[in-house]
DNA sequence: TGACTTATTGCAAATCATTTGCAATAATAA
DNA sequence: TTATTATTGCAAATGATTTGCAATAAGTCA
C-alpha cells in the first residue's frame, strides 16, 4: 500500500499540496522551511507543517532529528532501512547503514529487559569532500 | 580536570548560578525548563540557557535530543559512555549501553570512508513498568 | 454531472523555545 | 580593597511551530 492509499484508507484527502510536499521529501530528508521554499508559493508554510505532521502520524513519513534545531522529514521506505551522517563542516547529509545494527539493538534489549520499539542513530564527522580541506 | 577547572582554565568564572545548574544535571539529562523550575527563582531562565550553552562549548556537558521538541543536558562522564532509552508511555528516560556499539561504528566507518567523530543513539519503547499495563 | 458534506487550506495571530541588548551585579586579579 | 570585566536579571526580540477561522476544494452520492 502506497503513501496515498494509506492516507485515503484513514479518511484523509489527497490534495495537490500534499502531493507536492510528499514529492519533495521523496529523496532526501528536508526541513519544513526547505519544502516550503522549494514549492515557492504553491503551499502555505502552515500547511506544510500540518501535512508532514499528518504523514508522520500515518506512518508515511519519518521525522529525522540531526541536532541543528530543525526537524527534517523523509519518506519511509521499508526496503531501505538507514540512518544519517552529518558533515560537521559542510552540513551535508548522507544515508548510512550497518549490518551490525540489529545485533546491537538485540544486545540493548537483552541487557535491559526493555521493549524496544524503535531507535535512531546519528553520525557526525567529516564527509569525503571535507576530509581533505 | 573537573568541570569547574575546565571552565576556569578558559577564563570563565564560577558563579553560584553555574554551580547550581551543574548540580542539577549531574545525574539525569534535564531540560532547561526543568533546571530552571528546580532552582525556583535562584536563577533566571536566560541564565540557564547561557550556562548550558557555555558548558557544552567547553566540553563539560552534553546536549541530548530525545525527539520531544526540547533539548536536554547532562554532565559528561568519560567513564560512563551511554545513550538513552525513552518510554513511549511514561516518558521516563533510562541510560543504556552496548558492548557492540564500537564495532558498529567501526563498521559504519569502514563501509563509507567517512571520518566519524561523534555519534548518538536513541531507543524508544516501553520501560519495564509500562510493559505490563 | 452537480450538489452536498466536511476535510483542508491560506492567512493572521498566538504560542513555545531560545537568544539578545543593556544596565546592574559579582567574580577574579592586582 | 579596589579595579576590571564576565556574568546576571529583566524585558524585548527572534525563530520554529501551532492554531482559529472563514474560504476553498476533495470525495461521495443522487
Amino acid at each position: 500500500m502506497n503513501a496515498f492509499d494509506k492516507l485515503r484508507s484513514k479518511g484523509h484527502r489527497i490534495t495537490n499540496q500534499r502531493e507536492n510536499i510528499l514529492q519533495k521529501i521523496k529523496h532526501h530528508p528536508q526541513t519544513v522551511e526547505q519544502i516550503h521554499e522549494e514549492l515557492e508559493d504553491k503551499v502555505d508554510l502552515a500547511s506544510v507543517y500540518r501535512a508532514v505532521k499528518l504523514f508522520v502520524k500515518n506512518g508515511v513519513v519519518r521525522e529525522v532529528n540531526l541536532n541543528d534545531g530543525k526537524k527534517r522529514y523523509e519518506l519511509i521506505d521499508e526496503k531501505n532501512h538507514h540512518h544519517h551522517f552529518v558533515c560537521n563542516n559542510c552540513r551535508s547529509i548522507k544515508d548510512v547503514s550497518s549490518r551490525l545494527e540489529d545485533r546491537m539493538i538485540e544486545d540493548f534489549r537483552m541487557s535491559t529487559n526493555l521493549k524496544i520499539e524503535d531507535h535512531s542513530i546519528q553520525l557526525f564527522g567529516l564527509c569525503q569532500n571535507c576530509i581533505d580541506l
